[in-house]
DNA sequence: TCGTATGATTGCAATATTGCGATTAACTTT
DNA sequence: AAAGTTAATCGCAATATTGCAATCATACGA
């Protein structure tokens, strides 16, 4: 039916869910490596980096910030993108915690 | 359009978003941290566990499968699924670059 | 061989996502 | 104030995803 059943998962995992389905689009991929190279925070120059139009771009910059993998601040008439480290942080934790994991298991499974 | 614009980015860029997207679902993170929970490789029981048809749960192995987060082996009549240690490794990875490099930059930054 | 069990596949309906042109809102500059 | 700049929002069309019942394919046991 297209409709996720998020009711019947723990608020955990549809928050880590949430993050990483936020994520898995190249073009916000793209985003986040553009503000990583620069080595400060990005005002407005993102459009014209991206093989998108305006529009779309914002769109994809709302996505990020809603789920807090980045921070916008105001600064005139342009706006201020930079990423929030606390995201990143969360999501190393958690692959790192799996990793563990799964290395633990390696040997008696298939 | 509903078309993502995968030509306009680089490989890499649509690799690590197929993978986060992969992993953007409360359902496949279920599945994740039951194959996790489990000390060894989980052999049909994962309908039982979650809250979904088998047709559903079945695409979602399928899905997970497809960018490598999973490896199934047939195992008589039944099939036996355990997480790919590579898959989380790459993941691990990428994020801690990410955060290596974000920390580095917060000084001067908004 | 025939029934049973397991899991994949098909086909469908409902909903979500993507992308963009057009417009709007808010601020700057002249 | 008028004109320009920047970014958010709206509304739409095209496509993708989600979930499931039904069916199919394969392997197992009697």
């Amino acid at each position: 039916m297209g409709l996720t059943k998020t009711e019947n998962f723990t608020e955990k995992q549809n928050d880590i869910a949430k993050l990483l389905k936020a994520l898995g689009h190249p073009a916000r991929i793209a985003i986040i490596e553009h503000l990583l190279k620069m080595k400060t925070c990005v005002c407005g120059d993102l459009v014209s980096e991206l093989p998108l139009a305006q529009a779309t771009v914002s769109q994809h910059l709302k996505e990020l910030k809603n789920v807090g993998i980045i921070k916008g601040t105001v600064e005139g008439n342009a706006v201020c993108y930079c990423l929030d480290e606390n995201a990143f942080d969360y999501l190393k934790g958690y692959f790192s915690n799996i990793l563990a994991d799964v290395k633990c298991q390696q040997s008696n499974c298939c």
